[in-house]
DNA sequence: CTCCGTGCAAAAAATTTGCAATAAT
DNA sequence: ATTATTGCAAATTTTTTGCACGGAG
């Protein structure tokens, strides 16, 4: 599974180097999506530059190995991308935990909507919002 | 309609200043969700300060008059909230334009989740992304 | 040798805050 | 009078960029 990042970084003409492993395995290990600063705060030894983790993000989404989640906080988060089993996100706005959802069944609203406004739709973000069950007491 | 948003305010003890209801007007005129720069530029005469617009956006928001979209732009946008009506968005990724969309359709899958992971959801945010009739030539 | 990756510092961009002057009730 | 609103400047926060050095191919 790194193995697959390991390759498409070569293919791209970059190297799999230290601050990317720890990135994905840092990604890896991660219940939800996670900002800039977590992912730093979670590499433990030889911490690099919070500028190279930014650069480092910013390559790897565009060469699609993880996505961006921006709930609205103010910054935005980093997640896997699993290209097979898309994700959303429940977001609980008193704790802020943050649960994914496998469930989607948005195509039909899709296409209908493509079809309707003359769209190539390419990809959605979909966030719910609300109160996780410990916080609802 | 501007006579309710009055009436809100008042009831808050705010008062229905010249600023906020520029920033309402054009909200409500604009086609689709501002950024607090796009607004000021929209204020033609007696321009305020950016800070101004910003603190009129967060209280707003917080009387529920309007509400915040996050296209994950680095940026938020900001809309009128319509309570019935609720709204998401089509972005093309090739020009930016902005469409609305009515239908939505989520409150099964919404149900489905809660009782699933035992949250009591809110609200939620969809968007769509894609390359709108023009860009695709 | 030639890029790529990184650290460091500085710059940009979005947003927030402190404070004094002004306006509203 | 009391409290809210604004302008202005400064501070914060997130993200980006320039540059020089070290390292991999």
């Amino acid at each position: 599974m790194l193995e697959e990042t390991r390759k498409l970084l070569r293919h791209n003409g970059r190297s799999f180097t230290g601050v990317r492993a720890s990135i994905l395995n840092i990604l890896r290990s991660a219940t939800s999506p996670l900002s800039p600063k977590q992912i730093l705060g979670l590499i433990v030894m030889k911490k690099p530059d919070l500028a190279t983790v930014y650069r480092n993000l910013s390559l790897m989404k565009s060469l699609g190995i993880i996505n961006s989640v921006d709930l609205g906080e103010g910054f935005k988060r980093y997640e896997l991308n699993h290209p097979e089993s898309h994700k959303h996100h429940v977001i609980c706005r008193s704790c802020g935990k943050i649960e994914d959802i496998e469930e989607c069944g948005l195509q039909k609203l899709e296409m209908r909507i493509a079809k309707k406004i003359g769209f190539k739709i390419e990809k959605h973000r979909l966030e719910f919002f609300g109160l996780c069950a410990l916080c609802r007491e």
